[in-house]
DNA sequence: CACAAGTGTTACGGTTTTGTTACCGTTATA
DNA sequence: TATAACGGTAACAAAACCGTAACACTTGTG
């Protein structure tokens, strides 16, 4: 399922968008001012930013700034009143990706949302190889040797996000966050005790790990071949 | 052959569109206001519905709202007359496929309607083999071991779909969304017991399947041969 | 009307999964 | 080397999850 931040603050719109997204099966998470949206963006880092222009405390162009400041390379699409043509340019400019023009056809919004999704779909493939190791994201079958095993869902959405990151060390609230959800209260030392039970099932030797490997005071690291 | 309903109250719009796709080989059927139209796609089944929303007794978004919710999955392309988009359409939740804003060329509604078509008959295939067992989806008609089985509307909608995306993780919700429609409140646990009556006519083992497989905390998986 | 078939909910029970805790070895630091 | 912080892991109790039987409700039919 994929995860939509929506920035807006004229709630008509808002409650447009967020029924019509909703119902075609995204989870949407609103924001209804620019710092606001910033934080949420920064905690939840969603697949997919609708970000007004303008906006209270904070306007969409330095959301955008600020984001891709921050290395948020999520792709965002900009809401531009009619006739600010310039201003598309600015946005593209400051690191949008596409710009959608008021009053729009939410056909053609939702158009657009996919075809940025399915590319980022397509660069993250839904299967991983490593090791004699291969997991299916589609049908969340893990096999080694051909041998299909078991993984207990929490197992398995843990290794999704080591492997969609593959190489760089992860916290171990980023863990939580993703793994978990965003509002547990879940104790970090489960993720250690997770780690262990995966690396049970996916290392060469679980005490001398290779691909998930600890990145003490941090958290973990998954390292491809 | 291909059926359209077009539903559309305009006669010199009607006319023109009748004579068009006529013209184009589609088998034509009209609706002039919105009772008829919903009363001819439910006993009908057409191919493809052209829309109007403007329309005398019920309007069109009602219509296409009541279609979805009668799970009427046909592709529906709405007419709307320019500036009524944005602020209609995006309140409501009603499920159309494609919009095209009057004045609209005909050759490019003639495009979109075949796209759809063309779509849904690469997809579609009408027959199904597995195991010892056949469904036909035209006739409706499910065979094991060459005796036919019958299956309750639910359960034949249900194997439908697993059928259509083979190998794939079904959450309960698509599951929900797909055979029982968008606006139920079905529990999911209906899902659940659904699977166990269908296990019992098509599995070898229904104790130990072997098709229709679970994944936990998801939902089910069609595991072909 | 009685009856049968289909559907959706509920509740019970077995199984799996999950989160915490405690204990222990390892590592960083003074 | 002593100490403290940290991570690995076994064990356990609680929770979640699913299969399924039983029941109630609706609908269609003779």
């Amino acid at each position: 399922m994929h995860t939509l931040l929506i920035i807006e603050d004229d709630p008509a719109m808002l409650r447009g968008l967020q029924d019509n997204f909703g119902f075609k099966g995204y989870r949407v998470l609103i924001a209804v001012d620019g710092e606001q949206g910033l934080n949420l963006a920064l905690d939840t880092r969603p697949d997919l930013i609708i970000l007004d222009i303008m906006l209270p405390k904070i306007n969409g162009y330095e959301v955008c700034r600020l984001l891709r400041k921050e290395k948020i390379e999520t792709p965002i699409i900009m809401l531009t009143a009619k006739g600010q043509e310039a201003d598309v340019v600015l946005g593209l400019n400051i690191g949008a990706d596409d710009y959608v023009t008021k009053p729009f056809s939410i056909r053609e919004l939702i158009a657009r949302v996919e075809a940025f999704l399915r590319r980022r779909d397509d660069e993250q493939p839904t299967e991983y190889h490593f090791g004699d190791c291969h997991l299916d994201v589609a049908s969340r079958v893990f096999t080694r040797n051909g041998q299909t095993v078991n993984l207990t869902p929490r197992e398995f959405e843990m290794l999704c996000y080591f492997l969609e990151r593959p190489g760089r060390a992860l916290t171990r609230d980023e863990i939580l966050n993703h793994v978990w959800g965003y509002s547990t209260f879940v104790t970090s030392r489960s993720i250690d005790r997770f780690v262990t039970t995966l690396r049970n099932k996916i290392e060469p030797d679980p005490h001398a790990p290779r691909f998930i490997l600890t990145v003490r005071e941090i958290g973990y690291r998954f390292q491809p071949e």
